[in-house]
DNA sequence: TGAATTTGTTAATCTAGTTTATTTTTTTAT
DNA sequence: ATAAAAAAATAAACTAGATTAACAAATTCA
């Protein structure tokens, strides 16, 4: 049952047979973090790709100040890992931890070579999401270079609003590269409009 | 002969049967662009991933302060198309200019979803190279949050030494999200020490 | 329920990087 | 070779956003 939104979301892109569905069942597994537990953590290699069935990680770089700097959010039905070390099967830059309780379909880079071997299908999917994630990476360096921190939080605000009501305040700062200060400021500022 | 260094390239990664590179030549063709050439239009559909052979491009945004933005620099063996317009063959908000002139391999959408479909070795080759390309553009988002403007040009300089020497100072300085005037002077500081 | 912890606000001071304007150097094309 | 155009340097005034510090509000949990 845990399967479900993930077969949901898996259906939406393509269609699968009920062995390829049972092949995906046994390359994967369910799994539940506590809220405050790390997926993945610096200096440690990242073992999963994951899916996210409920709850919210972010995606995070602390450099040498001891600043974290948020990298992504993720939410229900996005994925979740560190791309860097998971691909490169080598130690991660950056950690992975969940900001709520969260329920995860997860494959390791064994897993998803046979996934993609036995299911081409699959792989093409990736190849879209990655194509997708990368536009909306790109999308954001122009942002932070030609707005303002104010049309980068109204933008935010506007793309993510779920996220923007799920996650405290500060966290927001971290993700615009901005203080949380500043954040403030911006807030009241535009709630005096 | 346009075509050996772009098998020369793909057989680093995959091998490929004499039909196979047949089919893939049959579904690319080779052009040539002048200096100063658009590739891409911001508002035009871009129609093609092109693959450098000699030459190098840049794929940039003009914002509506009418300033230009540098997304990406790419020279040989790189790729270069707006991937955000080709995925989706919608309009561009993205250009791309080539700064000398510039030899390419090149195919359309739809070239591209034959080769996948005849090739599937492409396609895990185009997953991986995705896969890393948003590796360093994540990497670019935090590089500029946690480091200084000067941090970031050095950071520059190292990792794309032949793209510095073969583009002019202002294009570094747009790449780096910087003003021209000041990577001029940290340009000076730097000679100082 | 109330003490502890986490999150958010306000305000003064400071600084990295921008803007504007002028001058010098380098490149390009004839 | 040389004039025109493009690129780079310099410097003063300015500003978006950072830093510091003190306080207020909201959550958490015993």
């Amino acid at each position: 049952m845990h399967y479900s939104s993930f077969l949901n979301y898996i259906n939406n892109y393509i269609d699968l047979t009920e062995k390829e569905i049972a092949f995906l069942r046994s390359n994967t597994n369910y799994k539940k973090y506590l809220k405050g537990h790390y997926i993945v953590q610096q200096g440690a290699v990242c073992k999963h790709t994951n899916f996210i069935i409920s709850g919210c990680t972010k995606n995070f770089y602390v450099d040498q100040q001891g600043q974290e700097h948020i990298v992504t959010f993720a939410i229900e039905n996005w994925w979740s890992a560190d791309l860097s070390s998971f691909i490169t099967q080598t130690p991660s830059d950056f950690n992975v931890k969940c900001i709520e309780a969260t329920e995860v379909i997860q494959f390791t880079y064994q897993n998803q070579d046979e996934i993609f071997q036995n299911i081409p299908k699959m792989e093409t999917l990736f190849r879209k999401l990655l194509e997708k994630a990368l536009v909306s990476s790109q999308k954001r360096i122009v942002n932070n270079f030609s707005l303002s921190a104010k049309d980068q939080y109204l933008y935010f605000k506007k793309q993510f609003s779920t996220i923007e009501q799920r996650v405290p305040q500060y966290m927001v700062a971290s993700y615009l590269g901005i203080t949380k200060e500043f954040l403030s400021k911006i807030k009241t500022e535009l709630a005096k409009n």
